[in-house]
DNA sequence: TATAGGACCTGTAGTAACTACAGGTTCAAG
DNA sequence: CTTGAACCTGTAGTTACTACAGGTCCTATA
């Protein structure tokens, strides 16, 4: 679908497109994330499909929770031609792994806090239980 | 238990104790987290038992993903006397609420990252699902 | 064609929550 | 008394942006 017609586009206007904003967008290109994209007579970046496209990766990776270190090693991936779907797939993989174990620790996060909040119902007591539970030692 | 005769405690056994790195010891000091403590006659600080008893409570809070911001609110709530346990009550409730979309949003991230992983199961083929996963538009 | 105001430019500094030095002092054991 | 660990201060780096300040450019309207 829509994408036949697209002459070049404004920064604002990629940010619109991508739910990045402007300073980000020029951000990655500074870091070296997104290349720099020609300039018309004025001096403004002019952005096309491919960019577009690349911003869209990036961002989808970093939603994922890849670091921009993790991107910049799945763009480079990308770019050899003939890329190793092996390298991509470790690369997820661990990253899977990394998620479920951040998933782990908040499920435990969140037992402790509603436990807490839970032995709180009651109301206004002398000695806050959550307070308390703050105040315990460390397992 | 414990804690009886403790004369005082040199800052890297305080952070021993705490499995607080020094220098982020320092770090709370610094910011008004930690008050500062006495120092001997050479300028070293040291710490007594309230010390490290405050330190675990701000690393508890820490390690439940409160931020520091959160636990300068608790401490505050905490060294007024009669503190009000309604008022710590919502912080950890509106805090568990946060932990809850976090760990949604991380659910959703183990499972596209899941799919994806699965997907490339078969090896090297040409055009990585994984690669086209992340190039795909964003929903 | 003049002009208003939005979009754009660069460069710097700020955010959270530490962490890591560099370059010096103090303490405790032998 | 010496050595080496522990401590001191102060500053700069980290991640991934975000937010200016102070200027230039583009475009639509009068």
């Amino acid at each position: 679908m829509a994408g036949a017609d697209m002459p070049d586009l404004g920064i604002g206007a990629l940010a619109r497109r991508t739910g990045c904003k402007v300073e980000t967008i020029r951000y990655y290109e500074r870091i070296g994330v997104l290349p720099e994209p020609p300039r018309n007579s004025g001096g403004q970046r002019r952005y096309h499909a491919w960019h577009l496209k690349r911003l869209n990766f990036v961002r989808r990776a970093r939603d994922l929770g890849f670091t921009l270190e993790d991107v910049r090693g799945l763009l480079r991936l990308v770019d050899e031609q003939g890329h190793g779907c092996d390298e991509v797939r470790t690369m997820a993989l661990g990253h899977l792994e990394a998620v479920r174990a951040r998933l782990a620790d908040l499920k435990a996060m969140e037992a402790v806090l509603g436990e807490m909040v839970a032995r709180c119902e009651g109301g206004n007591v002398p000695d806050c239980p959550i307070i308390d539970a703050l105040y315990r030692e460390p397992a």
